[in-house]
DNA sequence: CGTAAAGCTGCAATCGATTGTGGCAAAAAC
DNA sequence: GTTTTTGCCACAATCGATTGCAGCTTTACG
């Protein structure tokens, strides 16, 4: 119950003037001050059990050593892993991340940007996907600092860590032509998201590589209801006879999986799907999913690694930069069936 | 890059004084001030776009509107609901959370506790179910308030918000009794985590109840390597031919699966396995996880309203409350197996 | 020995907001 | 008509740390 002790504390019980013992405490000043006389003062900080009030040294130096974190949604199963990346980078360099959702919308997503600059956040991490009059724009304008963590900077200027899709969508594609496939599907996500875009362009190219049929549907949401409903629809009105699908993501093949299940279809006999991302427990799905492997955790380190260097040190190391993906084959992956039955 | 407007800014183009533009744009205090004047005070602040420095205000009343949530691993797939459950009742009353993990390491916990007391968080949530000289007590003899979420407060007088675990176990105890199962293992946590005990306490109690035979393991962490390794070791070692299983978490009925499979042994048709959490995606597992699902998303809503109860009325409104449990009953459940095969 | 340079440390301003106190003027009370 | 009350606002202190500047002492050097 007894208040904290300020610096001024310790300065009287050292016998020194706050401002030496400031200067004695802080890496980049002790040099200023004589070593015996900041020995002195780290004892009687020590004594004090001095904690050094951050608020204050915020007013001063007008940082807070907080990186804003916005992300969609941090039950969806991608985003853990990267804010642990995120947070991996950040701690050992004095930064705390504040994570917050928007669940998607546009004003939500304003309003905790608003409250995190309100907050004199040093920084933002954006996980968002939407790229429509999105806040990055306008952040940009402010002079705000910013990174984009597994998504594009549609034109805004901020550095980027993101994953290979194009080349993870190839190879799924050509893993599929290997196995006799083709007619196969794309499950996309919304337009919004800058990874839909890429996803669903590298697959149209990849089937014109290969000479195979192939056809895209959009669904509404990176989520397992949207998956199922659009997989409902590509097997119920589409007429296109798909013997694999390969989705946007994992949560939306999940939703092809119910699909599959609910038109008595079995994964992988009558249609082969691929998900995208290898969320954990992708392995333990039934049946076990093949997928992409994207470093979530190793995208986090990098955005916090990219934003951090552009912070202390004014420069950008790279507006960009690109991490490999690996296909994970599993078991919803098999040889063309010959017929399926469609409605 | 034009500097942020201050209150100072506000105040003159007001025309009137810094202190009184500040009671003018606060609720509190804005009766302290002539309508037509807060107007247009309210009005110069529109116009410059001031945000109010939070830092500055935080100096002043020694606040920080965050709040400290420590976690194990935001990796393990009950805490984002926790997690989003906190952050969904604190931003409506201006609190932002930062979240921290541990890795369930006792020298990171007291790291980067330390390091948000200094941040002046106005308070902590834990949700760490480390049980032995933790923080907590520290933390208590500091005056610092906080509360427990998914854990019970082991002697330290913290509120705390836990799902009824005991009642959760028995209905899984029972279950099994009404299919025919007489032998039942429990898979039980690292006994540090409170979780851990109530759960083996109530296993015990329910086996008693219903004269069956009940055995608890022990595994040593709640993770999917774990439940493997200790269902190996019951099935290759114990000599207790268990024909279902009730595991501490989903993670170990996770193991469960991977060691049964390993063994040649099906799901439920050999074993039944029993998971407690009702984790995302459980239905989807293979074969979909019967289970106990506990609130977590209401857990974190009870566990801030707790909090900020104790922070904004200094009024503790309850010491302890426990929110109810459903078991859910999937495909990894069935009658109980005539006789199976032990090595 | 004198002067210049270097090394330390104290002083005070500053960051931007909040808030107790006091003063002035208008309204109310007598 | 005078006094008291009330309403509104200005003033200035304050939160706790950082930092440019100046002054003092000590060392170095010619």
């Amino acid at each position: 119950m007894t208040p904290r002790a300020t610096i001024a504390d310790v300065a009287r019980v050292a016998g020194v003037h706050p401002g030496t013992a400031s200067r004695a405490l802080n890496r980049k000043t002790e040099g200023q001050v004589n070593t015996e006389t900041a020995g002195r003062v780290r004892a009687a900080a020590k004594q004090l059990g001095y904690i050094p009030n951050s608020i204050a040294r915020g007013l001063r130096t007008s940082s807070s050593m907080t990186i804003g974190v916005i992300i969609p949604d941090l039950t969806n199963p991608i985003f853990p892993p990267i804010v642990r990346g995120i947070d991996s980078h950040l701690a050992p360099h004095g930064y705390s991340a504040v994570i917050v959702n928007t669940d998607g919308s546009d004003a939500t997503e304003r309003l905790v940007f608003e409250s995190l600059v309100q907050r004199q956040v040093d920084g933002f991490i954006f996980a968002t996907g939407h790229s429509g009059h999105s806040i990055a724009g306008e952040a940009y304008e402010r002079g705000i600092r910013a990174v984009m963590v597994n998504r594009d900077s549609r034109g805004v200027p901020f550095p980027a860590a993101v994953g290979d899709d194009a080349h993870g969508i190839r190879q799924s594609v050509e893993h599929l032509h290997q196995l006799g496939h083709r007619r196969i599907a794309h499950i996309a996500g919304p337009p919004t998201f800058s990874t839909s875009q890429v996803r669903a362009e590298a697959f149209v190219a990849a089937c014109a590589d290969l000479r195979i049929q192939g056809e895209v549907f959009r669904a509404p949401a990176y989520s397992v209801e949207a998956g199922q409903t659009v997989m409902d629809a590509v097997l119920e009105q589409s007429g296109f006879p798909a013997t694999a699908v390969v989705a946007g993501n994992d949560l939306l093949a999940l939703g092809v999986y119910h699909s599959l299940r609910m038109h008595g279809l079995r994964c992988p006999d009558d249609v082969s799907v691929i998900g995208f991302n290898d969320m954990p427990f992708a392995g333990d799905f039934q049946p076990p999913m093949t997928t992409v492997r994207t470093p979530h955790f190793e995208l986090g380190v990098e955005s916090a690694r990219l934003l951090l260097n552009q912070i202390e040190n004014s420069v950008l190391t790279a507006l960009r930069v690109v991490l490999p993906v690996d296909l994970i084959v599993r078991a919803s992956t098999g040889p063309a069936a010959e017929n399926i039955a469609f409605s």
